[in-house]
DNA sequence: TTTGTTCCTTGATAAAAGTCAAGCTTTTTT
DNA sequence: AAAAAAGCTTGACTTTTATCAAGGAACAAA
């Protein structure tokens, strides 16, 4: 099985493309290997690729003033990842990428994405698309960061992604969801 | 000066359209009216449209059980708003559209928006690329959000949109910032 | 397998923010 | 212009969550 399946796959979802497109696409994509703890991105660097995981697993955060750290992304499998705006905007990055596992990512560069979607119309729409969901999905966790306690984001989370709770540690999830470990720590004891 | 330069000039940031293009464009457009306090979407009916405001302003919030108002959009001029989730899966809304303003909104149907995008590539780029920007500064709130205490978002929003902060409600900023009405009086005191 | 790391838990305390309630100010309506 | 509604402020109190500190468990490397 190709390491290609999944995101052809993915685009599938979204639209058809021909076969010399196909091509096309895979044609500019970079295959990275990982190790566990391992940066894909880094502050002050810019962000060039979007980053689609074939294996293992992710996290995108941003680390304070205080050197505390708050984790924007958990990505695993089938996800994209990203220090966005530093990848849209070409300025130089503000979040760290680390990889949780060691992992096999499909990158993909700026440029070249630009290029395909000016040329492949397909193209343009999966990633219209594609986006369109994300934000819709970003709308939610902002509802959910505005409105829930720390206990109901924690349970909502566990609930929504139950394998990858028990994937990463728990002081990543912490700091994804806004708590400390220390409160994450007692909130799954009082269960 | 038509009440569609806005959204062209917004258009034309990002790409450019043939004149023909803007016809079919402005052709989907509908204009419609709301009085101040008027809902333009509401819970358990399906977003029908994207909006633009030409004039005036409007928020998009969610009640919850307890009966609480939370605001995930405040939208003034040249802004747009939906409820996105609703809107691309046309399923029923979960959150209200209120006009604080009265104000002049241009609407695109689902419908109409999708098939212009599948017609015309260049549309479908502006799509894909203003998308693709919200998403960027949406992580950007999410950090916010995680990371930084009430007094730190207020003043970081007021830096931001000090003209939104004095247009709105303080009680709809401080849904929108998450933090209750009394303390967001409180940080303002403290200053 | 023993020696570090890394990660997690628990207790004590402090700080931040929410809640409830009342009164005041501003804006809107009649 | 008066009445009503909406919005803002302040005080007293409670709840939630963070912080600091110490000890333990799990995992990884030598």
């Amino acid at each position: 099985m190709s390491k290609y399946k999944g995101i052809l796959d993915h685009i599938a979802r979204y639209v058809e493309l021909s076969d010399s497109e196909k091509e096309d696409f895979v044609s500019i994509l970079k295959t990275t290997r990982v190790k566990k703890r391992q940066f894909i991105v880094q502050p002050g660097f810019v962000s060039e690729y979007r980053n689609y995981i074939v294996e293992g697993a992710v996290r995108v955060y941003y680390l304070d003033d205080q050197g505390k750290e708050h984790t924007v992304i958990i990505a695993v499998e089938d996800w994209f990842f990203t220090d966005f705006y530093s990848y849209i905007h070409r300025t130089p990055a503000e979040y760290y990428a680390e990889a949780l596992e060691d992992s096999l990512i499909l990158q993909m560069k700026y440029e070249d994405v630009e290029e395909l979607c000016n040329r492949i119309h397909p193209l343009c729409q999966y990633f219209r698309l594609f986006t369109e969901r994300s934000m819709a999905y970003s709308y939610k966790r902002t509802i959910s960061n505005i409105s829930k306690t720390s206990e109901e984001r924690y349970w909502e989370y566990v609930n929504k992604y139950p394998q990858i709770a028990n994937r990463v540690p728990q002081y990543v999830l912490a700091s994804y969801l806004g708590i400390s470990p220390e409160s994450l720590s007692r909130i799954r004891s009082r269960s």
